[in-house]
DNA sequence: TTGTAAGCGTTATCAT
DNA sequence: ATGATAACGCTTACAA
């Protein structure tokens, strides 16, 4: 047949197809894929046109296409259990910027402190085919591990390292974070110390553990001051808890609370309250959040690496990605105790 | 041939494909695609047959191949300026309630007040051929206004409707709220009222230009009493301009501020410094975020209906993709005035 | 260095 | 109601 109608590569109705793209330079269709793509050595003067073929076309490459035809997707999947938390919000902010450059699409998966729908969602991006994956913490269903194992598809563990043997995981030691929580109350010589926490992830709940293990050593432990609740953390529910505790056990002088939200709950409960802090009770926080600095009292923190995390994580799952040599695949970040009023 | 190797439908490798599940099902591969969408007729038995299949080989369709062929995905693109605003989280919790359960991925895409982002952004998510789109204000490029129009696809502008004429939008009249926001001051004997607004985005400006109509209107309006800052906004910030706004204009007997972060700020910061809040200095917030009432004193502000504002959006985009009718095509979902402590 | 051919897994189209 | 066939737009072989 003759008459070009029908001829893929010059259709000039909807996107633009890489056919178009490489007959307007005038090359074959996988020319122009390899130049555009920069694999593969292709002739710089061809590269260059089709480069411009596909910037006057303002081509953008199909991603269904793309991912079918080579069974990967560009995209990384980051699965995080809220977005409430500024915590989490930075964290991802920090792996955008170092994936986005590559070229690599995030997707953000939030699964609300539920495993099961940690489970779908693990399910459902794995579907995509993602580069690599990047998950929070080790607590998840039997299931949803056995699927990231599975599919073969790289994964670095953020947050935790606790229980991370044998897998890539940045973060640091929660356990060491309670521990010095404690450690610091008591260098402060408090000594009936509780700790409030919330939620009840994995992380709070090996927060809790680190510090009561000191307390145990100090020989000040007492259980009847920890104070532990399902329910979201908030600035009310600090508030709540804090007055909560006060009611039953007057005589506590030092809390460390499992985020700062609900720290900040109860700094501003104290100051209702005519609580004292810190004469009365020391209060220790936890993540240091931005407006933790300009409470009254300012309170203090434990600066948790967040952004470094997601930096490192990201960094560590591209090498991973691109099979370049990965350093350590536990990579612990630490945390900074910052003393300020409040304790 | 007669050896089936290399036979489609019989590979035990990798993930299960349409082929495995149709030929356990002993159905063609149409069929089975047919049963598991769900649409056309297929006999009662057939698709029980096939959906049986599906479950045991724990079959998942594969996104890219699925958008390949029918030019269409699952996902809805929403666009947001600010993940560390509390505000678009609530939107996009909202949002997610009613997409996913439609089978609807959502696609987060987070433009950090940056138009060149969001235009880059839109460019990437269209490539993915959304079935929807959801977008924040009205305020982006030439270049991207161009390429959601000339994409077709549905889309639904959130937040604001003052400049929404002939698009869907759904949100509430930055202007009004503003001016709502200068009644109360003014309704509670105050004269020398401020507005403090950062970020600068459209919506920060109409909130600040409806403010100040009514200022005028009232006679008392002053533009020394206007500060505006490109920065983010923050508690940290909210204290230093409420700072600086005392220490250049001590006579000033109320404020509002563009969003609750900084009106929480100046409430610590005035504690800080003995300022009688609302006594001295009267103080409104915007959008009610959670710890706003939690404040001391508690913070007075506009509450905004932002998950209202996401689930009708929502909805809205799901009756375009639908083809159903759409009921108003902008949906005023109004605010409401929370008075508290604070002025 | 470039191109040809085939196929990725699904759905649209058109038969039956 | 079900199925055969041909795309969808790209990339992986492999060949030249």
């Amino acid at each position: 047949m003759a008459s070009p109608k029908n001829d893929k590569s010059t259709r000039t109705t909807g996107r633009p197809t890489l056919n178009e793209v490489a007959r307007r330079a005038g090359v074959s269709p996988i020319t122009a894929s390899r130049a555009l793509r920069g694999v593969s050595t292709v002739a710089e003067e061809l590269a260059e046109r089709v480069r411009q073929a596909a910037s006057e076309l303002g081509y953008v490459a199909n991603p269904a296409a793309r991912a079918l035809a080579s069974a990967q997707s560009h995209a990384v999947a980051v699965l995080v259990p809220s977005l409430s938390n500024q915590l989490f919000v930075d964290t991802l902010e920090a792996i955008h910027s170092v994936l986005r450059p590559q070229g690599l699409e995030v997707l953000i998966g939030n699964f609300h402190y539920s495993r099961d729908e940690e489970e779908n969602l693990i399910r459902n991006y794995l579907a995509y085919q993602p580069r690599g994956l990047l998950l929070t913490g080790f607590e998840r269903t039997e299931s949803a591990r056995r699927m990231v194992e599975a599919s073969g598809i790289p994964c670095v563990y953020m947050m935790d390292l606790d229980h991370g043997a044998g897998l890539h995981c940045v973060g640091f030691s929660q356990l060491s974070a309670g521990a010095a929580a404690a450690e610091h109350l008591l260098s402060r010589g408090r000594h009936r110390l509780a700790y409030v926490g919330a939620q009840l992830d994995q992380r709070t709940l090996l927060r809790g553990e680190g510090f009561r293990r000191a307390l145990q050593k100090a020989g000040c432990y007492d259980p009847a001051l920890e104070l532990l609740t399902p329910r979201p953390s908030s600035v009310g529910l600090g508030g709540e808890m804090f007055s909560q505790l006060l009611a039953s056990h007057p005589q506590v002088d030092g809390i460390f609370f499992g985020n700062d939200d609900l720290a900040q709950g109860a700094l501003l409960e104290a100051m209702r309250r005519g609580v004292k802090i810190p004469e009365q009770v020391a209060v220790l926080g936890f993540n240091d959040l931005p407006s933790s600095e300009f409470m009254v009292p300012r309170l203090s923190s434990i600066r948790t690496p967040r952004e470094a995390i997601g930096r490192r994580a990201a960094e560590q799952l591209l090498a991973l990605i691109n099979g370049k040599p990965v350093g350590e695949p536990v990579l612990d970040l630490g945390f900074e105790l910052k003393v300020r009023e409040s304790s």
